[in-house]
RNA sequence: GCGGGUAUGGUUUAGUGGUAGAACCUCAGCCUUCCAAGCUGAUGGCGCGGGUUCGACUCCCGCUACCCGCUCCA
């Protein structure tokens, strides 16, 4: 892990937020190849989940958000607990389990007192600060999936089996942030909600893991690396039915990545009007200040259904930590000499092609690569870089290590027949290339 | 938040109660016709704040961040 985070911030992945202040725990910024990185993960997933498919439509809701919908959906109760700390045991518990201020672990007395533990950001909302108007930062994605459920039905004439998908921040106000980017108080997720027909959920549920795993092997996280936990009845999240987490052997332990959750009818029927005319099998608090009817009508049998729920949500960052830790390795070259190689997939890479001129400041090679340059860049591939640091073997080890998967070098003979060499990053070989043919070729290669 | 550990240029580190060296990286110049070569030069540092002291990177206190455990779960 340690290498990874040197190599994040030298080569400009991934820095602590605010780090010249001093840092402010579990927030991280992305540098100019870390941004590309997540880009591109991000681009994948929006491909895989709304253009590939014709199931699913696109969504990027508000990240302030109405109490009421964390209130209906529960995160109010159960991410804002008053705690205790044993200080002789260590353990914490929440206060209404600890009976006559003794420990339930160990029975001390040597308790602190109650502290709010409050999960969840809060701002205030309007210029004037009177406690009156706050909003809370979205805990995650999901709820303004469900919120929004009936603008996207009645824009898009959707049936079951549909889904909903979004990309977008979340907060936390996690006790420990730890592990890198692993847990942090502000995150990214990529979250679908695939609404089904219930009775459907189960067969829909294990439909979702296998191409959820599938997905993350296309993005270099091998499935070799991942394991499928089954949660455990006692530890499902309050909204949860049964949940299958995709756990992934980060550098600090095997952790999850993904959690594919079966939400039941919990979140519509937590949000929907008339609850009480539609037959809810979650237990759901009462509401009556939706005005929304989340639910759809059967044409033939004129029934309104609360459509269960199946959630494929992913974490962002904890992606990009695991394609990461995936693609970096290091090889022993002749000479005893070590080479840093990020193998991330192509379509990942950060930059895709550096075109390098031989020799630095020559004039007709740096003019020609430019051009290159120029050309590979328009077709819209991704970032294409000159690189003219002036000593070709250190330009090919400085994107091997920031995984560029393709080196285009302008040497003399280029000048003479109009040809270059390209060479692959994971290879290290070369091959010959007659200009007139390198778009097609760097083309068919990356995608 | 609790307990334990850590904090010296971008990275890895040396060091002392009298304000810091090195290697690699980076940048510039020279050189160089394919895998971190060489020469010259340059930028850049004791996490932050207080205290003790004539003087603190060094000793003491507090804070912050990071790492490990509890906890959490995208």
């Amino acid at each position: 892990m340690d290498e990874l985070v040197a190599l994040c911030k030298r080569r400009g992945f991934i820095f602590q937020s605010s780090e010249i202040y001093g840092g402010l725990q579990g927030l991280y910024d992305y540098g100019p190849l870390g941004v590309e990185l997540k880009n591109n993960l991000k681009q994948a997933w929006w491909r895989a989940m709304v253009y590939d498919r014709d199931d699913i439509e696109g969504l990027d809701a508000a990240v302030l958000t109405h109490p009421h919908v964390l209130k209906y959906s529960g995160h109010e109760d159960t991410f804002s607990d008053p705690l205790v700390d044993c200080r002789d045991c260590k353990a914490r518990w929440r206060a209404d389990h600890v009976e006559a201020s003794a420990c339930p672990g160990c029975g001390s007395t040597n308790l602190t007192e109650p502290r709010p533990f409050n999960l969840m950001f809060k701002t205030s909302v309007g210029p004037v600060e009177d406690g009156g108007s706050f909003a809370y930062l979205r805990p995650e994605t999901a709820q303004q999936i469900f919120t929004n459920f009936k603008n996207v039905l009645d824009s898009t004439s959707r049936q079951l089996p549909f889904g909903i998908a979004q990309i977008g921040k979340a907060f936390r106000n996690e006790i420990t942030p730890r592990n890198f980017v692993f847990r942090v108080r502000e995150f990214e997720q990529m979250e679908l909600e695939f609404f089904v027909e219930p009775g459907t959920d189960e067969a829909w549920h294990e439909k979702w893991v296998e191409t959820r795993m599938d997905w993350w092997a296309n993005q270099g996280v091998d499935k070799s690396a991942l394991e499928l936990l089954h949660v455990k009845a006692g530890e499902l999240a309050h909204y949860s039915k049964a949940t299958v987490d995709i756990m992934y052997r980060f550098p600090h332990g095997l952790e999850e990545l993904e959690g594919i959750a079966n939400r039941t009818d919990f979140d519509l029927g937590s949000h929907t009007k008339n609850q009480s005319e539609l037959d809810i099998s979650a237990t759901v608090l009462p509401n009556d200040e939706s005005s929304a009817k989340l639910a759809v009508q059967n044409q033939q049998q004129k029934v309104w259904t609360v459509p269960y729920v199946i959630e494929p949500s992913a974490g962002v960052d904890r992606g990009v930590l695991a394609v990461l830790n995936e693609a970096y390795r290091v090889e022993q070259l002749d000479g005893g000499k070590e080479r840093t190689v990020l193998s991330f997939k192509p379509h990942l890479a950060p930059i895709k092609a550096a075109v390098i001129p031989l020799k630095r400041n020559h004039e007709e090679l740096v003019a020609q690569a430019r051009t290159i340059k120029t050309d590979l860049q328009s077709l819209g591939l991704g970032r294409v870089l000159l690189e003219n640091s002036g000593n070709i073997g250190k330009s090919y080890r400085r994107h091997d290590e920031v995984g560029t998967p393709l080196c285009i070098t302008v040497d003399f003979e280029t000048l003479e027949n109009a040809s270059v060499t390209v060479r692959d990053r994971d290879t290290m070989e070369q091959q010959r290339i007659v200009i007139d043919e390198l778009a097609a070729y760097v083309r068919s290669y990356l995608s």
